[in-house]
RNA sequence: GCGCCCGUAGCCUAAUGGAUAGGGCAGCAGCCUCCGGAGCUGCUGGUGCAGGUUCGAAUCCCGCCGGGCGCGCCA
């Protein structure tokens, strides 16, 4: 494994540091992966570091270290798999793995197969993943979209990395939105009963709940303005909250997100349990009494100002509930918790992250990523958004316009904290311009070279005893497989999908390019071939499973 | 006004403080007797401005310039 290399490399620049200048004392070795792959596999940086302390030059601290971390490698199990070690300059020592090290990336793959890219690097702690968490007051936006994407995505990288990591969704199923909405479905239902009332200001405008009265007459029953009449407030909001739950639920299920834990806030967040939170706050003196309202010492862990948790009516605002889910979030037992929100709420970071504080916990436990919005462009023109006005895309109608391949795709193409702009047309287009196409082509080819193998030539993959693969669009293929378990702890890292994006664009190009350079199968050097198939083959694996992980199908036929 | 994010070729975009700033699109020139041409090869072009820290800066710090977003007893 590439992890396994990287570590006995540090220990062995540590002991020739230890022989060679004990002076440093014990710096901590740092092994890269050079971007670019003339300066090998790993490269190291310390004599650069060690540079000042020793007042030496680097050039002359890296060809000190170099014989003393030959000696030692010429007597370890290590020494097969590194074919040289050079100094460059302005002074990284660089090492390059031997054929049998690039070799043994494809045991690995073949050993573990649809674990591949597994690793123990999260060490099984419990992680929460809170995404999407969509007020059920609407169909879910693209915006939405690409937070399921990223959220999704992010969940199933961290737990194959080690994590036991959860998706969970939050749902505001209390709260002036909810009362907007049970008063909009309200006022729909009195006009299609024929009485001229205005609609709400703030109310929901778009077309859904113009149909979910109609539904909401139809279950009960309602013909007449009496009828209706007769149903409270709570049951319309009950309803809409239901019904609209069902909408958003399917709509993730098309979108194959699926998550591990719905919390509610009516059940978590019920007045017992906020008074609780509240009297416990005050009693660690971060609540105070002013003009009536309650507000909550967020400045003292750097908010720009102090947050009302109760106003002078004696209402919550929206952060009280929330204080209480995340600590119970808390007591379950997550020792990291992640939210996903969107840019509009990025002025919510310092103060939610202040409540971690309150509640005795460190700001650090909890993370936000903010991903940013995505704008849909259709006929190259931007179309606009707006919630309340009901005017926007929904994430259905781009998943089932471009299909949800290209959607999820699509979505992660961009650094979350980057702007997106999601072309329909090019998402739709199945040509080269369209790089979801590039990747799954790639895997449908290795399948394509596999059958052929098998039908026509009876070759089957040599997944032991390679010793034949040299050339340099080989070895460069070897080289990304061994790195896909690194690509995977970066995510992880960075809690960014997105380099796996760009790690599958590459390998899908590695292997177009092999294929151009290279005839796989050959009649007149069978052994050749299947040591070649074997590479396909690996490559097909890795796709595979890295499609998976994106939530995108790996066809075996285009 | 205060706070957060962002400025990389005609357009989009990458780069755990590292080496010659890497891709893609569009453009031009090539590659199918042969495993899928949804592919491959080649050509041209870039870190907004000015300082600082560092052995080393697209990256970190300060100041400008330009863009986006947020600043409620809303959610």
């Amino acid at each position: 494994m590439y992890s396994d290399i990287r570590r006995q490399l540090q220990e062995i620049i540590d002991q020739a540091v230890q022989t060679t200048c004990p002076e440093a004392g014990r710096p901590s070795i740092i092994i890269d992966t050079p971007a670019d792959k003339q300066h090998g596999e790993f490269s190291c940086n310390i004599a650069l570091q060690l540079s000042r302390a020793l007042k030496k030059s680097p050039m002359a601290i890296a060809g000190q270290l170099m014989p003393a971390i030959s000696d030692i490698l010429r007597q370890h199990p290590l020494k097969d798999h590194i074919a040289n070690i050079e100094v460059k300059a302005p002074g990284f020592v660089n090492f390059f793995l031997s054929r049998a090290g690039f070799y043994s990336f494809l045991s690995d793959v073949f050993i573990q197969k649809a674990d591949y890219g597994k690793s123990a690097y999260g060490q099984g702690k419990k992680f929460c993943l809170e995404f999407v968490s969509a007020n059920p007051t609407g169909p879910l936006t693209v915006a939405h979209g690409r937070q399921a994407a990223v959220g999704d995505t992010l969940v199933n990288i961290l737990k194959t990395v080690g994590f036991d990591a959860k998706k969970e969704y939050y749902v505001n199923d209390e709260g002036n939105q909810i009362n907007i909405l049970g008063r909009s479905i309200g006022a729909r239902a009195r006009q299609l009963l024929g009485q001229d009332v205005p609609f709400p200001e703030d109310g929901y405008q778009g077309d859904y709940i113009r149909a979910m009265a109609q539904e909401f007459m139809d279950q009960n029953g309602i013909k007449t303005l009496a009828d209706l009449e007769r149903q409270s407030e709570g049951a319309l909001r009950q309803f809409g909250v239901a019904y609209l739950m069902d909408v958003i639920k399917k709509d993730l299920v098309d979108f194959d997100v699926h998550f591990d834990i719905w919390s509610y806030q009516s059940k978590i967040a019920d007045y017992k349990a906020i008074e609780s939170v509240l009297a416990d706050l005050k009693g660690k003196g971060f609540i105070y009494e002013q003009e009536g309202a309650w507000w909550f010492k967020s400045t003292l862990w750097g908010d720009d100002k102090d947050r009302v948790v109760r106003k002078s009516n004696g209402d919550y605002t929206y952060l009280t509930p929330d204080i209480v889910y995340h600590k119970n979030k808390f007591d379950r037992g997550f020792g990291r918790i992640v939210n996903i929100l969107g840019p509009d709420h990025h002025g919510y970071v310092p103060r939610i992250k202040a409540a971690a504080g309150a509640l005795g916990k460190s700001p650090d436990d909890l993370d936000v990523i903010i991903v940013q919005l995505a704008t849909i462009f259709r006929d190259g023109k931007e179309v606009s958004m707006s919630t309340r006005r009901g005017e926007f895309i929904s994430l259905r109608e781009v998943m089932e316009e471009v299909g949800k391949d290209a959607a999820r795709f699509f979505f992660l193409m961009r650094q979350a904290s980057s702007h997106l702009e999601f072309d329909l047309e090019l998402a739709k287009r199945q040509s080269a311009e369209n790089p979801v196409y590039y990747i799954q082509y790639a895997h449908a080819r290795t399948h394509s070279i596999i059958r052929k193998a098998r039908a026509e030539s009876g070759i089957e993959p040599k997944t032991s005893g390679i010793g034949r693969l040299d050339k340099p669009e080989e070895i460069d293929l070897m080289r990304n497989i061994g790195f896909y378990p690194e690509v995977l702890i970066a995510c992880a890292k960075t809690l960014e999908p997105f380099a796996l994006l760009c790690y599958l664009q590459e390998l899908a190009g590695g292997l177009h390019k092999f294929y151009n350079f290279h005839r796989v199968l050959d009649e007149a050097d069978k052994d050749l071939s299947a040591e070649r198939l074997a590479l396909i083959e690996a490559v097909r694996i890795v796709l595979n499973n890295s499609l998976n992980l994106l939530g995108v199908c790996a066809p075996e036929k285009m």
